[in-house]
DNA sequence: GAATAAAACGGACCGTGGTCCGCTTAAGTT
DNA sequence: AACTTAAGCGGACCACGGTCCGTTTTATTC
């Protein structure tokens, strides 16, 4: 006994629950793929089969292989997400909002060596996408502490600070220039202060 | 009687006349399909149809779709290029530096309505190339021009800026977003002023 | 436990980027 | 002008992302 009208809303998130069992499914092939081969490796051929699910069933779970990574970079960066958003200050919050930027480009460039594979991968895959939830996150995270600190335009200078922080770029310096996580922290130190000084300069 | 050693340098570029004359007919029938139909429409199969060449050539002449519409861009950029370079203050030489990156920063951003459409198909196909010499070039002229503002690590705060300035972001601003360019100019105007006042801060 | 309809499934199919390799051609040599 | 050789050439071929549609499963209603 549960109708909508017409609409059929089951499981969870109004999900079937064979469709739950093979996102799942799904995403834990796709993991393993990428542990085992790197993210490049994972075509979408070789996830369905390993999954045990017909190729069709990825992209109407997923959309595109951009999408798969991304729920696969989404899983991976929950934590980071939960940090920045409630955890303990200075990234978390409490701290001043020129330390919590300061801490949000650290954490950032600190967790490409984790899964920076994967987010660059998710990012490349037919352009870096501005209007994906998780960007959008971040935008509006780093909007409101720019805003704290009364920057012109914070919405606008959300989207300059989130250009530098993308995997394609930060994990191009540290592998094919060998920049130090301390050398790229600095520079964001520089960068963020610099934003929080112009506010009286003009 | 013209040889070096082993090697045949013979043209202009060490290009053979008949390669020359490809490179020539391939970029001439990409703009005109670009002009027809837009970036996202050039098929290599396309243009080298529209060439009258087997499509290997085009890959033996650009190395990828993303080469090709890099050396279109390049070629409607050259101008752009010579202006920043030698062309008349603020863009070019002899104003201060500062004045300098505010105009570079401005003509970025104009540019885009022109030649966007194939400076984003280009950045977007396999990901965005930092090694591209044209965007070298303009991570070099961006650090000469920070590093007489005393900012520190100018090769680094060049790449900051330099993403903050790629087609993909700017035209989705524009488009997406609907933001003017005025407003873009501004935000950028405030973050070098900020970079530029930085150095003193620390 | 039928009946039913929406949702999900699978895998054949297609378009496109990129490679490969046997053939051709341009340039230098004698 | 004949010869040599490296560069260039073309198009068959392959891999992968993405679509389509006939079939199967799931949840619900009676």
């Amino acid at each position: 006994m549960q109708s909508e009208g017409l609409l059929r809303v089951t499981g969870d998130d109004g999900e079937r629950t064979d469709a739950a069992r093979n996102r799942r499914l799904l995403l834990d092939a796709a993991a393993e793929i990428v542990a085992a081969c790197g993210a490049e490796k994972l075509t979408t051929d070789a996830v369905a089969r390993r999954a045990g699910v017909g190729k069709g069933t990825v992209f109407r779970r997923f959309g595109s292989r951009a999408g798969l990574l991304h729920a696969l970079a989404d899983e991976a960066g929950r934590s980071f997400q939960q940090a920045f958003m409630a955890g303990p200050p200075p990234l978390g919050p409490g701290a001043p909002p020129l330390d919590r930027l300061i801490a949000f480009g650290e954490a950032s460039i600190g967790r490409m060596l984790l899964d920076g594979q994967i987010l660059r991968a998710a990012e490349q895959q037919g352009g870096p996408d501005p209007e994906h939830p998780t960007q959008q996150l971040v935008r509006l995270h780093l909007g409101m502490l720019l805003r704290e600190l009364g920057v012109q335009d914070p919405e606008l200078a959300a989207y300059q600070l989130a250009a530098f922080l993308n995997a394609g770029l930060l994990l191009h310096l540290q592998e094919h220039r060998g920049m130090s996580d301390a050398r790229l922290a600095a520079s964001w130190r520089v960068l963020v202060t610099g934003l929080a000084a112009a506010r009286d300069t003009r």
